[in-house]
DNA sequence: CAATCAGTCAAGCTACTGATTGAATGAAGA
DNA sequence: TCTTCATTCAATCAGTAGCTTGACTGATTG
């Protein structure tokens, strides 16, 4: 007979092991930012659908995922377990062990993730003074799952056209889809380089939701 | 070219996957409670020598556990990233969405996880007061290696035998290697049997150290 | 009711993981 | 130095995981 230790391990494991693989890390986050179909996660990833199909059932089993069925799609969206709380930990956990992850991100940003990102509670303070223009850089289609109220949301590949909605005398605080999005990177970067007063925030969508703070639907887009 | 994103996620990956082997776990948690050669954890494990060397250097590469030589002997202890929070995050994970994890404690405890385990922060507070025993059901070389302060130590093993050292009429709280570690529950269960008021700590002692707090090491165990 | 579309299932292939065995290292003691 | 002991390394093997392909299912649409 096996101990109930041993058996409370091998559950833990199981878990792990589900966070062990980078596909499904990144289905994972596409998830959080919403609900969105299999083909969606699929396109976004870059998986076949079968492939796609087949780790999501594996999240689902480990209850990081739920899926319900909208006519001929299957919808997929983040558990409710404290599933971005595990995450986080996890994030911290290679920031702090792993030189790689912390050699990825400044060698590709080079220098950017130094300066200092905008933490959520430094955040909702400036939000109330009012202090400070908040921007959703990620796709339409994921703000309208959901964002930060009061966000203005240009998606990246639309920051240059848009330039206009910005302004100069306030300053910006960019976010996206978490910690490691790359748009919110990329957006500060091009950003600063044009002048602005730009910051990233810390998190994204997912953690700010996951804070249990307020957060906007469709429609609400806050422009100048 | 990879992305830098799925680089990263990639990177996370490889942390959770070191993490998905109820080998590896158990281990993790016996380093969690003070250096430790590789035979004693093989034998704390029931692992052969060979297979927890192995594993020790898959914890080791990714920073979970840290070595040092002394003479002929190894010697294995937790790393120093915040491995615990990690570990709780799972943990709590698994509690909200794993049926099997409440399902096993309760089943094998028959219900004594019920009666409210003690939060570290309460007893803090309680041993200010002086109004409460602390019992640790770890067996002596643990104790030695670290415990908490004033934690008087009578390893489960010799509960029967030492009674007389517990008193009646002062409220015991037991802890032993973490949150799931068997003993404190047994002790719970042999003790309350017997009459004496006693409850559980929340905790074990690596949480009680990673959270910071003052750890007594061996040599000032509270005699009656 | 057939056709279509989104998703899932089943089978097969490759690559990796975990366990075992026995040989190789490296420090300590005779 | 030779021996012993604790640990690691190397080779091997069974079992599993992930990806692909093509067939299947279940809901909508013509």
């Amino acid at each position: 007979m096996k101990s109930p230790k041993i058996e409370i391990f091998e559950q833990f494991a199981e878990l792990a092991r589900v966070l062990g693989q980078g596909n499904r890390l990144e289905l994972l986050e596409h998830a959080a930012q919403g609900e969105r179909s299999v083909e969606r996660l699929a396109q976004l990833t870059g998986l076949s659908m079968a492939n796609a199909s087949q780790h999501l059932q594996v999240l689902r089993r480990a209850g990081f995922v739920r899926s319900r069925r909208d006519g001929k799609r299957m919808l997929y969206r983040l558990g409710d377990g404290p599933v971005i709380e595990l995450l986080g930990a996890l994030r911290r956990y290679a920031e702090h062990s792993r030189a790689e992850v912390r050699g990825i991100v400044s060698d590709y940003f080079n220098g950017l993730d130094s300066l200092e990102p905008v933490s959520r509670e430094a955040l909702v303070k400036r939000l109330d003074d009012g202090s400070v223009v908040l921007l959703d850089v990620r796709p339409e289609d994921e703000f309208a799952l959901g964002h930060l109220p009061g966000a203005l949301n240009i998606p990246f590949a639309d920051l240059e056209r848009r330039l206009a909605e910005l302004p100069k005398d306030t300053q910006i605080v960019a976010y996206c889809r978490g910690p490691y999005c790359v748009l919110s990177f990329e957006a500060v970067a091009a950003l600063r380089a044009k002048g602005y007063d730009i910051k990233r925030l810390e998190d994204g969508f997912p953690e700010w939701k996951a804070a249990g703070l307020p957060v906007g639907v469709a429609g609400d887009s806050r422009l100048p």
